[in-house]
DNA sequence: AATTTTTGCTTAAACGTTTAAGCAAGTTTT
DNA sequence: AAAACTTGCTTAAACGTTTAAGCAAAAATT
């Protein structure tokens, strides 16, 4: 009888709240806390399994939170807590599929503990980077995980990051002399590879359209190159070495430029696949056959490169992995506050997929 | 002189604090407050450039707001006002032309008005699009923008984000029966301009592989298709009407299956680029001349058709308008709250570029 | 039966802002 | 010279949580 009388009185001072929300405001703890006639606090418990609320007040309250359409209030518990559960990610751009693939793979690790991702994009624009990081730190994001734009240089503006004492992680672009923890593949061996492949195809003069000397990702590949050519006692000819900002448009200028030479290269290898791509139009555009007349090799594997005819042969940056490893580097680093000193660099070996501009 | 004695006393002050700072937590305006001997309110009025507070005083603030190296808390502020300054973005995936055009352009025109876009992907699945709504409301955005999976049909999730009383705009995919803002081009429009050029090339059978029925902007495609064709006289084949998941493999066998045909077409109207790539590919490996013997044309211009030979003529979506026009529609609805009722359908003229495929 | 431990809550403060209300001076108007 | 504004602040409450501390009642231990 008591029940009855109690379950009847329950469902009017329900029916009530129901009523208000929809005039009013979102539901908050304190409106289930109201309805059962408990604290706040033994609600904020009771929803988080505290061991010291009672499994009938538990179960009354998800009952309640359900029917009155409880959301709870992220902002509240983040300023309170301390930690918004956010990690803010910066990329070049997200359209390209290595990035993608990064983002795609750090994000289901993370939403697996809890975490959600911001996503900005630098447009490989410094200023943009920095815009990026200002919004990041201002949604208070709890770390950020960035591959840097080609333009960057000063970085100053990621100490910013680090003298806000949450953990940044780069990967990609953005080996270098901040000390924080870092995961890309190995450039260097990745020109190794490329090199002597090319060398057992036969051929003798390799040319080579790198990026900027200045990102240490393309000098890695750059010295690669130039030791890999020592090493098969092939005489490196500077004509043949070229910087380049590595867009499909670069990718084309650079190949007409290797094509006015008097000694045409019988190889190029090209720092990125757009730019490859670029390569391989003015090739055909030329007549010129691939891979009879000059081997074609790109960088980072993006889909297209196995779509065009003919594909082309590319370096798998692994992107699953560093976005996995990415994620991983992250959570330890807000896990346990003592392994802050220990530095974490990994780095990855790279794998050549030969395809048909190269065989 | 008081002057002096004044500022060596504000010094010391000063020095305390940035000492402490290097111990402790973040400076908050508290801190700032209790450098110049006023309230937490003055100094917040102060920073938001209230009209009651003396510039003598506004200066100070600023000053040493910048000495302590402070950065308001987001989360604060957006508790206590009830928004998040923060819009969600949900997109079948990030890697793709249209959509991060869309994107670019959409966070362009927030950034300005002082929102922080948080970009989450479904990957073309019901279920991941679901968590990311439960993912963007949980984080308190005040609004949302969204293209839907191709999967998705049942609409009861999205009725969450309307009960919440925030704004959803969508876009593209997205166009149905949910009473809300939508930005989209003439799908059927760019049917018949399709057809149509086509018919003036002198093609006479003219294949459709068009996406799903069920979502509305293919539907569009496909009753274009059919009513360009009656316009033209043309009778409609049922084998030459063929719908498909549109990926880059179905595009290939969907192909393949038109090959078979005994009266095979000599044009194919493909409703993604990506999936007529696949097609490309398929007639190049049956040496079939594009587009001397089978005309060719996609939908969504992505780089790539430029960039492949033949290049492939397809519609652009402008995305750049697309994205502009979301964002705008966001701000227009969070700006003013009378404007609820008025329904903003927004379709935009599409343009046809026609490329060596179809020439 | 007296003592300790456990259970199941409550109270109150805190996170860092914003903002309505208020109040004393100084300034202008009558 | 009194009345009415204006200026430049302060006080205090609020946003929705979480959590340390505490307390009464019930249960377990002596």
């Amino acid at each position: 009888m008591i029940g009855l009388t109690k379950t009847v009185y329950l469902f009017k001072r329900l029916s009530k709240y129901i009523k208000n929300l929809n005039k009013k405001k979102k539901t908050t703890i304190k409106d289930i806390a109201n309805v059962l006639n408990i604290s706040a606090a033994a609600v904020s418990k009771a929803l988080h399994d505290d061991s010291r609320i009672s499994e009938k007040t538990k179960k009354a309250v998800r009952q309640v939170a359900e029917n009155l359409n409880y959301q709870p209030n992220h902002l509240a518990s983040a300023l309170r807590k301390g930690k918004s559960n956010l990690v803010g990610v910066i990329v070049p751009r997200t359209n390209s599929n290595f990035f993608s693939s990064v983002i795609e793979n750090m994000e289901a690790i993370l939403n697996k503990e809890g975490y959600n991702i911001i996503i900005t994009q630098s447009n490989e624009s410094y200023k943009k980077e920095c815009a990026n990081i200002d919004t990041l730190l201002f949604t208070q994001v709890d770390g950020i995980i960035a591959s840097m734009a080609n333009e960057t240089v000063d970085l100053s503006y990621y100490e910013k990051i680090k003298s806000k004492g949450i953990p940044l992680i780069l990967f990609d672009r953005g080996e270098n002399d901040l000390n924080v923890d870092y995961i890309g593949i190995n450039d260097y061996d990745s020109s190794h590879m490329i090199v002597e492949h090319l060398v057992k195809q036969g051929c003798k003069r390799i040319a080579h359209i790198g990026g900027y000397k200045r990102t240490r990702i393309f000098n890695n590949r750059i010295r690669g190159y130039i030791d890999a050519l020592k090493k098969h006692n092939l005489p490196l000819d500077n004509e043949l070495l070229i910087e380049s900002s590595l867009t499909i448009e670069d990718g084309r200028e650079k190949m007409n430029q290797l094509l006015k030479l008097k000694n045409r290269p019988d190889a190029v290898y090209v720092a990125s696949d757009y730019a490859a791509l670029g390569a391989l139009q003015i090739l055909e555009e030329n007549n010129i056959s691939i891979p009879h007349d000059i081997r074609l090799v790109g960088f980072g594997n993006e889909p297209f490169t196995s779509l065009v005819t003919p594909s082309i042969s590319s370096i798998n940056q692994h992107s699953e992995a560093i976005g996995r490893l990415a994620a991983e580097t992250f959570l330890k680093r807000v896990q346990s506050e003592n392994l802050k000193q220990t530095l974490n660099k990994q780095i990855l070996d790279a794998e050549l997929i030969v395809r048909d501009s190269s065989m």
